[in-house]
DNA sequence: TAAGGTACTCACCTTTTGGTAAGTTATGGG
DNA sequence: CCCATAACTTACCAAAAGGTGAGTACCTTA
């Protein structure tokens, strides 16, 4: 009836030092989670995603980008012009996440006025 | 091919005060993923899942069930007893939300080594 | 009488995270 | 000559997250 964890986690201890306790920390970051589902919709430029992040400071923005793109998840493509254009898109393995996050982030948004209120 | 986000998300952006922001950083909090997956195997004493989600301190363990029951995803039922026996479990929509978070966990796990290490 | 078991709470302190404002780069346009 | 532009970086500071160790409750068992 419900989905079931992978047998590593089978007995649901997740490991402190577990390396996918720090991917599962990048991917689920405030910031990481909005890049992301930003660029599932398109290749983006910095400017764009600022403006799309709605919030998010300059410096994070950086941070988080370098996250992922270290990740494999975001690819950066600079082209040599002045002033500068940088075009961020969504690797194929960013594709794959992306499509599991985007039901998590519509769940959410569809529930989030009943949670907030405390509603059911 | 892809999944897309809902229409009030349609152009990518998320509205800094938006109710949804708050849920996702509930949902995403780095204790609140562990605490509802392993709820997701069933329910579980406060002793058991301070066990199997490796590393948290009692004081986050209190915090993040008592924002997790707030949000009605997670049920407390205390039992009148001394020593005292409190079991947790999911509600039903904590049900729904664990079965989009259950394949997110997978794909990080399973993609963990490869993302670290840098590789593909 | 004293210790042990369970599920907490609290006060205090450290660590991490994140914001702000300034500086950087190189070129084209006025 | 100088300012604007885009995509950053840096230093500094404030805020938030999180750890530690102690304390609490109450009954049961030794």
């Amino acid at each position: 009836m419900h989905a079931h964890l992978p047998d590593g986690l089978a007995d649901g201890v997740f490991p402190a030092g577990c390396p996918s306790r720090t991917v599962l920390d990048h991917i689920t970051s405030k910031w990481g989670v909005l890049i992301l589902l930003s660029l599932s919709e398109g290749e983006q430029r910095w400017s764009e995603l600022r403006r799309r992040a709605e919030g998010i400071s300059e410096k994070m923005l950086a941070q988080t980008l370098k996250t992922l793109e270290r990740d494999g998840l975001v690819l950066r493509k600079a082209q040599p012009v002045i002033p500068p254009r940088v075009d961020y898109s969504l690797t194929e393995r960013g594709h794959e996440l992306s499509d599991l996050l985007v039901p998590l982030v519509t769940w959410a948004y569809n529930n989030a006025d009943d949670i907030i209120n405390g509603q059911r």
